[in-house]
DNA sequence: GACCCTCCCCTTAGGGGAGGGTC
DNA sequence: GACCCTCCCCTTAGGGGAGGGTC
């Protein structure tokens, strides 16, 4: 009388498309109790609406929540607290949504960088119109040789806690600027969350337009003025600005960098 | 000259928030070699480019790629293939987007109803607007104590491999039909896919409109005449509906129903 | 003193069998 | 013959130490 409304395992594993294995391990965690085990035999029946419930569970490892975290919705009465595990639910999922967003959103803006950059030949010298950008700067002095240990490492430590920036991908590198015959380096990592933009403290504003730019292996920033000899029209105060781009083949020990030079109007 | 472009594992660790002991694992099974490892101390070193693999790398743990998967971008020279791994991680965060929308969606659908049915109590008797149904049948006779073992475990076997239904919550239970003296019953599952609509084999159009129906614990299907005698005013048509509905707590073994009754212009 | 190293044992959500009863 | 059982050993992405060297 009663188990013509039950169920053996394995068909639950097949209207649930979940493996016999997972359901006896849900029974061992105390998670999807059978609703009837045989004594003599020890097989498991379950009734139907425990299809339902494998899928809560379902969802919860995909959601990555723990399933013993599962246990806790049950009370004394193994009764569920559907509307707890709801909104409990629901405020995971909705994070997880927007963290793969912003994921599909970097996909998607580094493939373009990707496209732009293999317009390119490393060698080549191409326009590019750049907006302005906003650097947060330590001065390296007159030449990138007088560098400091580990200035760079401490650029990245300051700012790379915020998290929005992981979603985005700033420039970072050298910056060189050249005027009146007066060179002046630093390293940079480019801001992007506009609270970080308004802290006047070590950030420079470099100028948008339509810079020259050569993609290469090495870092060429020091050589920029022989390089773009030709762009700069006898000019002598311009700015240069060597940043890693993303390749589609990319090799850790040789990144590939932009080297962008701009003429400034002083 | 070479270590003043390198973090050391702390401060990457800092940096990308990931643990130290992710970064040694990272390490272990090959996806993210140290730029550089002191021979003396054995301490690891890193570049700030890697800082970027490590954000792919805690990519792939969210989307569920596995990390050995990693390994196949990665060509005889260390070279990454990007453009092929961004290719592959944005299908797959794109199912993944997909399916949390839908567990979102199901989510939200269940707590309507469950809001909807705290509205009354177990044995109250209320209207309720119910649109046309399309129900997947079985017949069980003239009772439901003639039912057959496994009909019911059958019905849901037949059905449930349509994905499209796991995001719903579609009704199922015991149908009764009274017309004229004569009762039929069945027991149903509803069918939510348009495709399975469409299939005229089994399937019972149930007509919307407002039904009475009354929440238990147990079935009460059998006895719907009585019940309902005050609402049915004589008619001798009718059709009941039993079906489990959603509620705040759940227990399995006493599950909640809805009673629902519909008279018949025959 | 804070940082880093290796080694060892533990966890979650199961899978892959072996060996043997049950429907 | 197909289905189900228990028992045992293995996996991924690490965490939590112990015990000892390094910046």
């Amino acid at each position: 009388m009663r188990k013509n409304q039950l169920l053996s395992i394995g068909e639950i594993s097949k209207s649930t498309g979940v493996s016999i294995k997972s359901l006896r391990y849900y029974e061992r965690i105390k998670v999807l109790k059978p609703a009837f085990i045989d004594p003599d035999s020890g097989y498991r029946y379950y009734s139907f609406a425990q299809i339902y419930l494998v899928e809560v569970i379902r969802s919860c490892i995909e959601l990555d929540i723990p399933l013993k975290k599962l246990t806790e919705f049950f009370d004394a009465n193994d009764a569920f607290d559907l509307r707890k595990f709801l909104f409990h639910g629901k405020k995971i999922v909705e994070q997880k949504l927007q963290r793969f967003q912003k994921i599909l959103k970097l996909t998607n803006e580094i493939e373009e960088k990707i496209a732009l950059a293999e317009k390119y030949k490393v060698g080549e010298i191409y326009p590019c119109e750049i907006p302005e950008k906003y650097f947060y700067v330590r001065p390296c002095g007159e030449s990138f040789k007088a560098m400091e240990k580990y200035q760079a490492s401490e650029l990245f430590l300051d700012l790379l806690h915020d998290e929005d920036d992981y979603y985005s991908s700033p420039d970072y590198g050298f910056l060189y600027e050249y005027a009146d015959g007066k060179p002046m380096c630093y390293i940079f990592l480019e801001l992007l969350n506009p609270k970080l933009k308004a802290a006047a403290a070590n950030v420079k504003v470099t100028p948008g337009g339509t810079y020259f730019c050569m993609q290469s292996k090495i870092s060429q920033i020091e050589s920029a003025h022989q390089i773009f000899r030709d762009y700069l029209k006898g000019k002598d105060s311009f700015i240069a600005i060597e940043t890693e781009i993303y390749a589609s083949k990319y090799e850790i020990s040789k990144p590939l960098n932009e080297l962008r030079v701009l003429a400034l109007p002083l």
